[in-house]
DNA sequence: AGCTCATGTGAACGATCTTTACATGAGCTG
DNA sequence: CAGCTCATGTAAAGATCGTTCACATGAGCT
């Protein structure tokens, strides 16, 4: 029982020297086992080989523990947003659906994240740098609604970005809530979640009037003010954004 | 501090008479009040005015307990769902749309329910009546969706009704969560939930071709098969689901 | 070598969840 | 009405957890 101890002491000294890092990866790895509801701050302490006690150098209390794992999740979906927008390249719609496949993939790949982000109840705004970091992640969705938004045909009024970001956050927020993810409290599906959103997307795309799959609706008469938009690449299949009608 | 005990004793008797909906009643207080997370079983029976072992004489464990309240949750939401509805009247997509608000406002008016039945994670599969009442409220949007479905706009592919369903889903869950409720947990937004929802649906549903304001698309050439459509009383401002663009 | 302070330990407290043995009394049976 | 039975509640106890406290250790500086 105790050659643990004496093997870790024997690698690191009595000092841990990296405890910090250790209870967080650690924390990681039970929230998305059993969830953030539960995960105990024992537990982590135990995974890291230390006593129950030796958190609490560390972190305040064990919300402070969920905070922390929290802020460095928005700080990585940020970035993974960030990358998957790719500043709206090869063109607006393609890249802005990346977006949001790129929003499902972060909750299905790093699904203690998104608990620790969305789904531990801990309040955002009583922590002013972890609402900083949610608001840099929804910010990338933003940007990308308001380069979106310039693009709007003309003849139609113009949607105002921050309600289309909103709109395509709560898309995607209600698609990886209720079916992606493998916990056991998620729905079973007749498609992929990411099938699901990309569909959803489109046709909400296509309610605000952008060409989203053969542009039908576009007049032809506006020079686009980014990259000309490639009228394939868009990945929508030809009879509409949820394949063929039967 | 026995007061209670013996006011209570001399009210019921040494037998409580109805522990175990006033369990259920005490776990719903709590649960508003600090979410399904924080809620305790001991809290609980404390609430009720017994011991702490009484409520496992109607439970097997507190996971038993919360997926009751989540049932009973279900149970509700199904009927609110089905009486926004109102079989469709005065037209489907008024009726639709209010189906969308009734969702919102279940979620805002009953977050006790709310929480137990989307973010207690729960296994809802493990639980086959659990499962069950979670379907038949989905099904009542799924119906619903059905019947828009068959009024698609003739020569547009017609959507299938499970995946319209399963987008108002993810789109109302997703407003729900991220934005409505008074939690602390909630963003701030700069509009009401309801507004934002409401106009997500229009868009999404002018998406799929529906006539949302004024009709414009209606090719008018399609017996309805159910009560007309009332061409006003959807409730859409005129310049778009979104109101005056600036 | 010696000091100091960050870091970890062990013991302890109160709260919770859950089980177990026991008590009570409500309602049925005769 | 007496007595039986069983659902329902209690008290006590064990296990785990969050948290705090006094104390120990050793890493790094002087």
């Amino acid at each position: 029982m105790s050659w643990r101890k004496e093997q870790r002491r024997a690698e690191r000294g009595y000092h841990h020297g990296n405890l910090k890092e250790a209870l967080l990866q650690a924390a990681l790895g039970l929230i998305a086992e059993k969830g953030a509801a539960g995960f105990t701050f024992a537990d982590a302490a135990r995974m890291a080989g230390v006593s129950a006690a030796a958190p609490y150098r560390h972190f305040r209390d064990r919300d402070e523990l969920l905070s922390s794992i929290a802020q460095r999740g928005f700080e990585q979906f940020e970035q993974r947003l960030t990358e998957a927008w790719d500043d709206g390249r090869p063109d607006t719609v393609t890249a802005f659906e990346r977006v949001g496949r790129a929003y499902l993939a972060f909750a299905r790949e790093e699904p203690a994240f998104y608990n620790a982000m969305f789904e531990s109840g801990l309040p955002v705004d009583a922590n002013p740098a972890l609402q900083a970091a949610s608001e840099r992640a929804f910010n990338v969705i933003r940007a990308a609604a308001e380069r979106l938004a310039a693009l709007a045909p003309p003849g139609t009024p113009r949607p105002p970005a921050m309600m289309m970001a909103l709109h395509i956050w709560s898309m995607a927020h209600g698609v990886a809530s209720l079916f992606s993810r493998g916990d056991a409290a998620r729905r079973k599906l007749p498609m992929s979640p990411d099938e699901l959103l990309e569909a959803e997307v489109l046709i909400y795309l296509r309610g605000l009037g952008f060409p989203t799959d053969r542009r039908p609706q576009a007049k032809s008469a506006e020079p686009p003010p980014v990259p000309p938009e490639a009228s394939s690449g868009s990945g929508v299949p030809p009879g509409g954004p949820w394949g063929k009608p039967k």
